[in-house]
DNA sequence: GATGAATGAGGATTCATTCAT
DNA sequence: AATGAATGAATCCTCATTCAT
C-alpha cells in the first residue's frame, strides 16, 4: 500500500513493492497470484475490516443522530490513522473498480445500507426529516466525507482530520440556510425552476 | 476522451487513440507532445471551458440561493451531456492529479472560490447562515456532486442527472434534521466551531 | 528457423530470433502473434507449400510405382534443399503437434492420403501386392523416410540424402527377404508365433 | 515420467514433478542434479534396461527372422506396457538428444548393432538377401517400428499394438510389390548400390 | 534425509515514441 | 502535414535452484 499510496497502481512496479517488503519479487508471487491480487486482497481483508467496524461502531450509538456521527467520526478516524490507506482507497478508488469491482461493490453496499437505516430509524425517532430522497443523502454523506479526506491528503494530513466529523455532522443536519429566511419559504420556491 | 473514458487512462494506447480519431499514430505526436499531453490539454481547453461556463451560468443569478442552484444545475447539466468528460473526470480525477496537477488545481481553484463567493453572498444578503466553516460547506457541494455523478455514471447513466440539481439544493439548504426537534438543541452544540 | 533449428523452439529466445533476423525484439511482433506463432506461420505457409510440392511432384508420374518414387526422391530432396527445415522438422515435430496440432495434422493426412492412393492404384495396376494392411505401408514409407532424413542430419548432411531414393524404394518393394527361401513359405509360419 | 509425457519436458516444472512424485520440490534435487539429470538418469537406467531385454530377447531365438521378429514384439511390447516411457520417448527423443545425447547415442547405437547382425546373421543363414545396404535396413526397422508407435500413442492406444510385430515382419520380409510382376525387373536397377 | 519458503535470473510481451518516406 | 513500420526500454511473471530449519 505504501507504493501503491506513492506512486499509484499503475505506476508502481512490482520489484519496487518486493524491495519495498524486503523480499525477491518472485516472493510477493508466493502471496498473490497477480499485481492485481495485491489490491483485491487489500480490499478483501484489510479494507473490508475497517468498514464493518464502521458498522460496529455505529451500532454502539442510542439514537439515528448519534449514530451517524460515529459513523462519520470512526471514518475520518480511520482513514487518519492509515494515510497509505487513504491514499489508495481515494486515489485508486476508479481504477480499482475495474479490477476489484466485486470486493468494491460489496464494500459500497455495506456502508450504503448502513446510512439508508440510520436515516430511517432517525425518521421514525422523529429526528430526521420525513421528505427525503434517500439516495441524494447516501450521496451527499459519502461524497462530502470523501471530499473531506480528499483535501486533507492533498493538504499533507497535518491538521486533525477526525474532528471536522462535528461540523460536518452539523452540517448535515442544519443545511446551509438561515432557519428565519429561508426554511418556510423554500418549499414552494423551487417550482419555479428548472 | 472516449478511449480513456472506455480503457482509462493507463489502459489506453496511443494505437488505439490514434485508430479512434482515424488518424495515424505518429500523427497523435504532431499535436501532443506524449500520452500525458493528451489529458493536459484536454484539461486546459475543453474542461476549462466547462468550468468557465459554471461561472457564467452562476453571475446570472440574481441572489446567492439561484447562483447555488444554477451552479449546480449547470455542473450536473454538462457532465450528463458529455459522458466521456464525465467519466475521465469522475474515474481518472486522481490519478490525473499527478499529471495534469497545475492544470487539475487551477480549475479546482475556480470551482471552490466560486462557492466560496456564493456562500459569502448569501450571508450578507441573509440567506445563508453566518456560522458555517466555509472550507467544508465547500467540500460538501464539491463531494455531493461528484459522488451524485459518479453513482448516475455507474447505473448507466438511464435517469435524468440534472434533475437531481432542485433535491440537491433543498438539502444543502435545510440539512436532513427535522426542523421542530433538532434545530433549536443543535444550536449550541456546533457553536464552537467557526 | 535458423535459431529454431540450432537451440530449439524452447530454448531459441525471442532477442536471439530478432537479432538473428537484423530487426528489434518488438519487430517480430509486427509478423507473429507470439512465439508459438513463428512456428504456425512455418507451417502455414513454407511447409505445407513442400508438401503440396509432394503431391504434384507424385502425379506426374504414370504409375504407382513412379510416383512412390517420385514422392521420396522429392521428400529427401525438399529437405536437403533447406536443412533448417529440416531440423526444425525432425527435432521439433512432437513439441510442434502441441502447438500447431491443425497444421500438423492437415499436412500429415495430405502426405499419409498420398500414399494410400499411390498404393491403392499400384494394386489396381498389379504391381503392388493385395494383400497389405494399408496402415502399416504408410506408417513403413512415412517412418522410414523421416529415419532416413534424421539420420543424414546427425551425421552432419554430408552425403547425398535424395540419392536414397531409389534404394529405399526397392527395399520398400522387394523387402529384405531372400525371394527363393522366403517369399512362399512365410504365409503360414507366422502363424507359430505369438 | 508421468510429468513429462503429459506436459513435455519443457511445460513440465520440478513442483510439479514433485508433487506428483509425493515429495516437496527441494527431494528432487537429493536424487537429481537437476531438471536435465532426471532425463539423463531415466535414460541410464529405466531405457537402457528395456534396450537390453531387446538384446536378450532377441537371443533367444534360432534364427534370424525370428530374431527380427521377436526384437520388433517386445519393442512394441515394452511401449505399450509403459505408455509414460513411450510417449517420452518418441516425443521428447530429439529434444531430449541436447540433453542426454551419450546415453542416447548409447542406446541408440545398440539397437542399431543388434538390428546389423541379425541382418548379418540372416544373409549367413541365406534368409535374407545378400544385396542389401544395411545403414537402410537399419533405418527401416527403426523409423516403421517409431512411426508405428507414435501413431498408436496420437490414436489412444486402443488396440493392440504388439499384434502388429507379425505383419511388420512381413512387410519388411516381402515387401509391397507384387511377386511376380516387379521382383524380375526389379533386380537390375538397384544393383549399383552396395 | 526431507522440507518448502525464498530467491532472482531470465524471457515473453507491450507500447510510447521516433523518423524516413 | 501525415504516415506507420520499427524500435527497445520497461515490466510482469515463471520456475529451477538453494538452504535454513
Amino acid at each position: 500500500m505504501r507504493v501503491f499510496a506513492k506512486q499509484g497502481f499503475f505506476n508502481a512496479t512490482i520489484s519496487r513493492i518486493a524491495r519495498e517488503a524486503g523480499v525477491a519479487d518472485g516472493t510477493i508471487y508466493l502471496y498473490f497470484r497477480n499485481k492485481d491480487d495485491i489490491l483485491i486482497q487489500f480490499f478483501n481483508y484489510k479494507a473490508k475490516q475497517v468498514f464493518q467496524g464502521f458498522k460496529r461502531e455505529a451500532e454502539q450509538a442510542s439514537d439515528a443522530i448519534e449514530m451517524l456521527f460515529r459513523l462519520i467520526r470512526r471514518h475520518l478516524e480511520e482513514f487518519q490513522k492509515d494515510r497509505n490507506m487513504a491514499i489508495v482507497y481515494q486515489s485508486e478508488f476508479h481504477q480499482i473498480r475495474r479490477i476489484a469491482e466485486p470486493q468494491i461493490r460489496e464494500m459500497y453496499q455495506l456502508y450504503s445500507d448502513l446510512i439508508a437505516r440510520i436515516i430511517e430509524q432517525g425518521q421514525q425517532e422523529g429526528s430526521i426529516r420525513q421528505d427525503l430522497y434517500l439516495g441524494l443523502v447516501k450521496r451527499m454523506v459519502i461524497g462530502t466525507v470523501d471530499e473531506t479526506i480528499s483535501t486533507w491528503l492533498h493538504s499533507g494530513g497535518r491538521y486533525d482530520l477526525a474532528a471536522l466529523a462535528q461540523p460536518l455532522l452539523d452540517l448535515f443536519l442544519r443545511g446551509i440556510a438561515s432557519p428565519r429566511a429561508w426554511q418556510p419559504s423554500l418549499n414552494d420556491e423551487p417550482a419555479q425552476q428548472g
